[in-house]
Parts: structure tokens; sequence; C-alpha cells
DNA sequence: TATATCTTACTGACCGGTCAGTTATTAATT
DNA sequence: AATTAATAACTGACCGGTCAGTAAGATATA
């Protein structure tokens, strides 16, 4: 009889988890694919960072670009959707409201895996036209109505300049996710670097004067 | 005697050119790389596009990341050099210059070669260390300089809002860089696109109003 | 002017490493 | 025992970089 001292169960080799493995798969993607770019990006360090074997990667994806399509599709729909609820949510002046979205978005954005992820995006959408279909209808069109519809609140109580969201709806993201992206990047090498907050203010400061009717009105 | 009727001088199979080949195989790969990027771009095809066989790159250029930086160094340079210029050579209100200078770097930014050369830069840099402490001094800094100089000029003049320059002349790059991008690419896909006028003359009427000090005040 | 000699710009087949994707096999779970 | 999650060894295409060889064209010689 084999002996099987009470404290020995050997421990299994690993486990079955079907239901966990892929968002841990997509989470590693999210850092391997975030640190090296689409391309440079193996297989393998996905597998090793989520603890399974490349094998497993398959089993739960069809290729690598369905991975780095999932992985999109799941991480940016949920940031878009958070900023959604909380404008449905709001009430109060547009301005308020305005300052209020850009402060979340902007902390949103500046995190290292936002930047990295935008980053990716937009290098690796030219090769993926369906990837490209998808993100321009969810994420680019659902964002600048987010933002038209606070700029519209504003407009309809005569606290911005009218006209001015035609452009103004698609600046903001521009400006947003530039800004964080420039932020996050280049802090090393620039001795006069702002600040966090800095930005975030600045960054309102300019894009309040450029869609306020009265901008004299101190904050 | 072989025949030799006039006409018929064999052609060379190819001809000694070095002082043009480095130029050409730079154009080659801003096409190849423009249309693949880095990791995908293949210095054959590079070769193929710049009419010469893949041994003449290597005899020009060290290394595929050799050519990338000498791509991206010479492309850039080259276009702020010549901004730089119009402002030095300008002198007229600080509005009628910022306008102008805004109307300039947005038509060099919508090419598709250089929004090609600015998705490729912010997508490698974090993999070309040199280059991007490179990128950072002279393009970066740079063009943070001439903006900052248009403003000051203005503030100086009473127009512009002061202490709206220091965010103020790092967002301008981020509005332009990133708006042309988008219109660039997206514009196949979206129904209500602005045309190229009206993408400018919309950043232009909002960041005039993010940093005008009297906005009331007609062009 | 014709031809021989020399230099070097240029070619393209090849090598070796890398990595996406496959498959034969093992082991956890029911 | 049957099922299926997970592994690990394997394959083959692909591509950056090399180098032995080729030919353009310049220079020297007759």
């Amino acid at each position: 009889m084999p002996d099987e001292s009470p404290s020995s169960a050997p421990p299994p080799r690993w486990q079955r988890r079907p239901e966990a493995r892929p968002e841990e798969i997509v989470e590693a993607a999210m850092t391997v694919f975030g640190q090296s770019g689409y391309a440079r990006a193996k297989i393998d360090d996905v597998a090793r960072v989520a603890g399974v074997s490349k094998g497993t990667v398959y089993l739960y994806f069809d290729s690598k670009e369905a991975l780095f399509r999932e992985m999109v599709r799941t991480r940016i729909v949920a940031a878009l959707a958070e900023a959604e609820q909380f404008v449905r949510d709001h009430d109060g002046s547009g301005r308020e409201l305005l300052v209020e979205v850009i402060r979340r978005m902007y902390l949103r954005m500046r995190s290292d895996q936002m930047t990295q992820l935008a980053r990716m995006v937009h290098s690796e959408l030219p090769h993926f036209p369906e990837l490209a279909r998808f993100y321009f209808d969810e994420v680019i069109l659902r964002a600048r109505r987010l933002v038209a519809q606070v700029l519209a609140r504003g407009e309809a109580r005569g606290e911005f300049r009218p006209g001015a969201s035609g452009f103004a709806a698609r600046g903001l993201s521009s400006l947003l996710v530039h800004t964080a992206q420039m932020q996050c990047f280049f802090q090393r090498f620039d001795p006069q670097a702002l600040t966090e907050d800095q930005a975030i203010e600045g960054l309102i400061d300019l894009y309040l004067h450029g869609v306020l009717a009265h901008p004299s009105d101190r904050t």
C-alpha cells in the first residue's frame, strides 16, 4: 500500500477552470500586447503570464488576431459604458457636467493600460478592417454622441456657444486621448512636465473657454 | 561581328547611382513601413519599391532599425523646420499668425504619409529608446516652443489670455495630430464626416476661443 | 579608339532563429 | 470509465541579415 500520510495529498499539477480562463487570458493579453504591441507579442508570453500553456490559449481563442479583437472589445466597451451611465444619472449645469466628464475620462485614459491600448488600437486598426468598423461604430461614434449630448445640454441653457459642438464633440476626444498619451510616455524625458492636476486643469480651462458663451464667469 | 544596330544598345540591367540610393530607399521605406507598420514591413519589399535588391539596402543602412530611425529623422525634421521658418518671417497680429500656423500645420499633417508616420512613431517609440529621446527633444519640445512663441506674441499684445499658454502650447499639437489622423482614417466609415475645411475651421474656432482674451471680436 | 584591367555598386540564394498554430498525450473531474 | 481541460513537443512558414559572385563603369594601356 503506497504511503499516503495525511499531509502528502499530492496537489494537482493544475486545475480545470474553464469559466475563469478566458478573462485571465485577456488580462494577460492586455499586459503582453500592451508592452510589446501586437506584432511583437508572443502567444507563449501571454500564456505564461496567464499561468497556462500555449495550447490552452488556443482552446479558448481561435487565433492571435481573435484574442486581440476580444481584448479590445471587452476593455473599451466597459470604459465607455461607465461614462454613459454617469451622464445619464447627472443633472446640474452643463458646465459642471462637462468638467466632471472631462475629469473622469482623463483619469480613465491616463493609466498605462489604457494609453497602451489606445496606442495599439490606432496602430493596428488599419490591419484589421472588421475591428476598425466595430471601433468606429462602438467607440468613436458613441464617444462623440456622449460629448455632443453634454454640449447640447449646456447649449440649450445658453451656457455654451451655439454651433461649436460640430467640431467640439470630436475635438474633446482628441485632446483627451492624445494628452494622456503624451503625459504618460514623455513625462520621463520632460524636465518641465506638467503634473497630472496641471494637465487636467489646463485641459479643462482651454476646452471650457473654447465652448463657453460667457467665459468671464469664474468657476 | 555581332549585329549592333543603333537602337539595340542593350540597356544595362541596373545602374550605379550611389548618391541617389539612400534617399530612394528612405522614400520606399515611407511607403512600405507606412502601409504595414514597422514589424510587418519586409526589407525585401522596401528594396522592391526602391528598385534595388535587398543587399543594396544593407549597403546603405546597418539594419532595419537604422533605416527606420533615419526615415523618421529626415522626414519629421523637414516638416518642423518649415513651420519655424514661417513663424520667424511672419509679422502681424498674434491671431493672424496663429490661424495661419494652425492651417499650415494641419495641411502638413493630413497627408497619408504624415498620418502614417505619426502613427508609426507613436506605436514604435517605446521600443526605440534612443529614437524616443531624439523625438522628444527635436519634435515635441521644438513644436511646443514654436506654439508657445506664437502664443507669447499674442499675449504680449493683449490678444490672448495670459496663463493659458502652459497647457495650450501642448494642447495644440494634440488637437492637430489626432484630428488629422481621425479625419484621414475614419472618413471612409463616417456618413457625417467633416470636410477638410470644416475640420480646419472648427479646430481654429475651438482653439481660438480657448486662448483669446476677447473672443467676441469677429474674424 | 579599342581593349584590357581594376574597382565597387549591386545582386540574390542561402542560413538560422523565431513563432503562430497543431497534435499526440496526460491528468483532472464527473 | 468516459469526458474534456490542459500540456508539451512538434512543424513549417517567414524574414532579417550575410556573403560569394556578377556586372557596371572608370581608368590605364596599346
